[in-house]
DNA sequence: TAGATTGTTAATCGATTAACAATC
DNA sequence: TAGATTGTTAATCGATTAACAATC
């Protein structure tokens, strides 16, 4: 097994989703122009990327749709369950948790938590909120080793911490904070505004501020 | 002017937040090492990416903050407002609309939207909830070039061509269908799943299901 | 057989990193 | 002067794309 280029492991997911769409069409066989026209991505790219995990292709046909899915989700490890951890009951967290994907990708959303006393013991996405306090006992536990970040800025690099000595390994941050933590940690930035400000220099209309 | 590369512009909105959170603390002054300790990018990138709009440092000092903040609005366009529309007034419609960070960047929430008559005129994060078939109007009139689309995948296809049909030239989208637009409009998926799952290859724990 | 599409090679391109002279 | 840090060059590395023989 060679060394996988991180951008082809980015990638993966993306060619999930559409071998998803196709699939519920009823298609069986995919070519890599198919994706290609799906994702935006080269179709040469493509082929080049499912290479290193083996060759599952048929020349003058394309891919075997259903044996595909199964191989990006075992290269993915979305071939098993995953417990995930939300902090932050508010809206954010309410509307991660209340996803209706995660199932199906074997992400089981095995706690909420929050410090505000009114918000503990209430449901959110069919699990009870727990007190933040009690994190590291229950995300122990539990096994999570996936925390998402869902509250306001302030708190994010505490929180952070909070997860990381709980045994958590990926982090996805919704807030605007950095957050500093050892380099085995990923993190996941995911902060809307942050998101927004780089396509900005790509407006066409770049209206000058007369 | 020569052309800069995408990498670039993508990595200077990171570059911004730590610059405001090093402001927040008093800094006047800043290194590449400072900017890269907190970004985790390497120092020597970060020169390299800055040098692309003009040479701000000093040698043996580092680059004065307020100017280089300053700079970095006016690359990315952030030094003037954007108004941006909201689509879906739920929890994940609301928590964005409420984030406090939107003013400080130059973002206006000018409108959001909603299909559920129990939601259309009540009030989310300052703004009145209007009927989605007032989409093409409302962002007509309030010259609106950027959506996020924080409802159901199933709608997402078409409640972004109507996005497009007012005028929208960026799209922010949170559900995971993989929505095909004109190549003019830049589309950036921030589905939690999907962002997860590449993630997933990298855990140090890969336990085999047994 | 003719058309389609893979797996693979070759060519290009851009991104990353290290290193260091210039200079505050 | 000594230490720090930029701007810039050079070397490396990996990603992208086009092209095509192989083959269903």
């Amino acid at each position: 097994v060679k060394k996988v280029p991180e951008g082809v492991i980015e990638r993966l997911p993306l060619y999930l989703n559409g071998l998803l769409q196709l699939q519920a069409q009823g298609r069986k066989t995919v070519s890599s122009k198919d994706i290609g026209d799906l994702t935006g991505v080269n179709p040469a790219e493509i082929r080049r990327d499912l290479i290193h995990f083996g060759t599952f292709g048929t020349k003058g046909i394309g891919y075997p749709i259903n044996h595909l899915i199964r191989t990006i989700r075992k290269i993915l490890g979305s071939d098993h369950s995953h417990q995930i951890a939300i902090v932050g009951g508010g809206n954010l967290g309410s509307a991660i948790a209340n996803h209706s994907g995660w199932s199906r990708h074997g992400f089981v959303v095995a706690a909420v938590f929050d410090t505000d006393p009114r918000k503990i013991g209430t449901v959110v996405g069919g699990v009870r909120v727990s007190d933040v306090a009690l994190l590291r006992e229950i995300a122990g536990q539990e096994e999570i080793k996936i925390g998402v970040l869902a509250i306001p800025a302030e708190g994010a690099q505490l929180t952070a911490e909070m997860l990381v000595d709980a045994g958590v390994e990926i982090i996805l941050n919704y807030t605007s904070t950095i957050v500093q933590l050892p380099a085995r940690i990923q993190v996941h930035n995911s902060d809307p505004i942050t998101e927004l400000l780089y396509t900005l220099h790509y407006l066409t209309t770049t209206e000058p501020i007369a």
